[in-house]
DNA sequence: CAGTCATGTTACCGGTCGGTAACGTATCGC
DNA sequence: GCGATACGTTACCGACCGGTAACATGACTG
């Protein structure tokens, strides 16, 4: 189950993995982000890695499980990207959540941008079961958890509903990237995300 | 199964259009809806609706046009709502901002909701060409125009920034309750909705 | 009665879906 | 050289995708 002891004989590349797997995962990702989840085959997703079918199933059980990994992926992504907009304002929780509404809003506005991974994954898939629900879920409430104890942090009248109105501003700024494309950049609604972020800290503060 | 002999001859309904086109419609509003769009294939459509794929192609030219359709027919909807909401307190704008929070949310979190079905298929639909794109743009544009006259109707200090994040507000919420499930109604962020917009109306009223 | 119109029936098209079987081969450490 | 590991190739499966052709039926209408 461990191909990776002693492999400093060569080690052209990364210890652990090989290729083939790792070259499909960020083929499937890519494609999964910019064109859906749904839209996306297996045959398209090796087609663009450059492999075939069988090395797909031979390093991944099924599609649902790729999906699922994908969103663990971007799930990681996330948090660091947040631990690290959120660093230079340590002590500070204020600062740190504007600091991650001005992120968010030049990351949610920029050419490349699908809005949320994870949060599209939630519209798209709607079985109970499958293995990409707990991730969703887990993803959401860990931004709700953390938020709320921003909001308790800078002393909030009411913490857990500033918690939850920050919350819901960052999703709706993914939708509006999504529903008005990248016109949302230039006095998009998106924009307004930061100020209302500040207006809603403000009035929490008094 | 087919008790609609009788009423036949008496044509009770609309002289224009007989029963096969509306009840496929119906049907294909329902499963986009639940599913999701890219989940149903015309073939479960027809087969809920009792009917066969023939029938289907002689009342809609495609399924993309029967998409863009089913959003208009949501969109058409959403208004009525909106206006009958907003009805009982005209000319008080701030209260139909209220009022128009308070039936979002009591919507949003009940059991068979699954969001905007718009909003979900600006998440399904990536191509530019897709006629569903022009209607789910509109739909938006339109919001945001309604709460930015609300919000310079009540003498908001700064309307299109109030607009903009009553917006917000109201989007992050249809996420919300994907992400979430039902969990949202007791408690849950969606139920945060109205307070925030009540906290910014305030800021921007001050 | 004849004609028309809406609907149903059956079969089909090429293509894609997720997933698998069987087999071949190159590279590797031993 | 040996076996193991990793990867590629070809072919296939049943199911479904959106969409169409040809034809039959039944009812309502002139």
């Amino acid at each position: 189950m461990n191909p990776a002891k002693s492999e400093a004989s060569v080690a052209p590349e990364l210890p652990g993995k090989p290729r083939v797997r790792d070259r499909i995962f960020e083929t499937a990702c890519d494609l999964f982000y910019r064109q859906g989840i749904r839209a996306v085959g297996v045959d398209a997703i090796v087609g663009e890695a450059g492999t075939n079918k069988m090395s797909f199933y031979r390093s991944f059980a099924s599609k649902d499980e790729l999906v699922a990994e994908y969103l663990r992926s971007r799930d990681r992504c996330f948090w660091q990207w947040w631990d690290a907009v959120v660093a230079p304002h340590a002590g500070n929780p204020r600062a740190q959540v504007e600091a991650i509404f001005e992120a968010h809003v030049n990351k949610t506005c920029s050419k490349e941008s699908r809005g949320c991974g994870l949060a599209n994954a939630a519209v798209e898939i709607v079985e109970d079961e499958h293995p990409a629900r707990s991730v969703i879920v887990a993803h959401k409430s860990e931004i709700r958890r953390r938020f709320r104890t921003l909001a308790a942090a800078m002393s909030a009248r009411d913490p857990d509903q500033l918690g939850d109105a920050l919350m819901l501003l960052m999703e709706g700024g993914y939708l509006a990237r999504l529903t008005f494309g990248q016109s949302c950049a230039h006095g998009g609604p998106v924009t307004s995300a930061l100020k209302a972020a500040r207006t809603l800290m403000d009035a929490h503060q008094r």
